[in-house]
DNA sequence: CGGATTAATTTCAAGCATAAAGGTTCATAC
DNA sequence: GTATGAACCTTTATGCTTGAAATTAATCCG
């Protein structure tokens, strides 16, 4: 007897969401480990660390510490360290929030914008490089499926 | 005057890559942090771990830790400590290799196994949940195209 | 055989990451 | 005005992660 075709194809179906989960993790961290690899070569950086410069760059006027633990999706506690030590190098700093004497506001300094953009310019093209066999048609047509994905995902 | 067209089009693409690079990371981050939160609830682990286990599950003869570190594309100091955790628990366990008495051998004990087996069959089943939006043939369409980036990602 | 190189693993220091707890400060309700 | 709770940030404890150094064992080769 054969088996119910509808059963047949609805166990594929998981195994193989399952595969394009695991393709994606893995495709994720070749690149992530390439640019984390370069970063630390040439500019004695991290992921991280460029990351929270990207997000200030963006906000010239400044992040309150927790909307960029929002911005990141990365704990309260862990921006605390992660500007901390760019505060340290003179990258970055901390301005009170006037008027609120709990909040403050991290921003680049001069010379952390500065090297900002010797980093992003790097940075992108380290990726059109990492990324070149994709031609920019199928880059959009596979931007909008990994929308969906994190869309759904938020719900 | 126009510009040229070839610098039009060039530009461009490497803004495009950088756009789906983003959302690769977005996405990925996404999920992960979804899985994450629900191994910790509700098996007390994390993603590491569950990794860990699931490269030793598919090898049942066990690993040496630098194949462990290797498969898993971590450092070796890495996998010393999962593995120590894991040991400590009850779940893995190191063998000496015979005739090298350098290699240990890492694999799952009886209980490892029977954890695994439920924390997988739980694992297969959030991701099936979290990218259901990905119907079987742009899972594998999309699975072509992640694969051709860890592809030349990797030489 | 003996010295050098390579391989396998662990240890170490530093940074990244989380969740949870703690300490202020602010807003508001009574 | 003061109690209650929310918002903001840091601290703490623990685990993951890396790269580099250290240890020991195997192999190569002159």
């Amino acid at each position: 007897m054969m088996t119910d075709p509808l059963i047949q194809s609805r166990e594929p179906a998981s195994k193989e969401r399952l595969r394009l989960w695991l393709r994606l993790l893995k495709s994720t961290r070749v690149v992530e480990a390439e640019l984390r690899e370069k970063l630390r070569l040439e500019f004695a950086s991290t992921l991280p660390r460029f990351d929270v410069m990207a997000a200030l760059h963006r906000h010239p006027k400044g992040l309150k510490m927790s909307e960029l633990s929002r911005f990141l999706m990365v704990s309260n506690g862990n921006v605390t360290g992660i500007v901390d030590r760019l505060t340290e190098e003179g990258f970055a700093l901390r301005e009170q929030v006037p008027g609120d004497r709990r909040a403050a506001r991290a921003r680049l300094t001069k010379k952390g914008i500065e090297e900002f953009a010797r980093q992003a310019a790097a940075h992108e093209a380290w990726v059109d490089q990492l990324l070149a066999e994709i031609d920019p048609a199928l880059a959009a047509e596979l931007g909008q499926a990994l929308t969906r994905i994190s869309d759904q995902v938020e719900e």
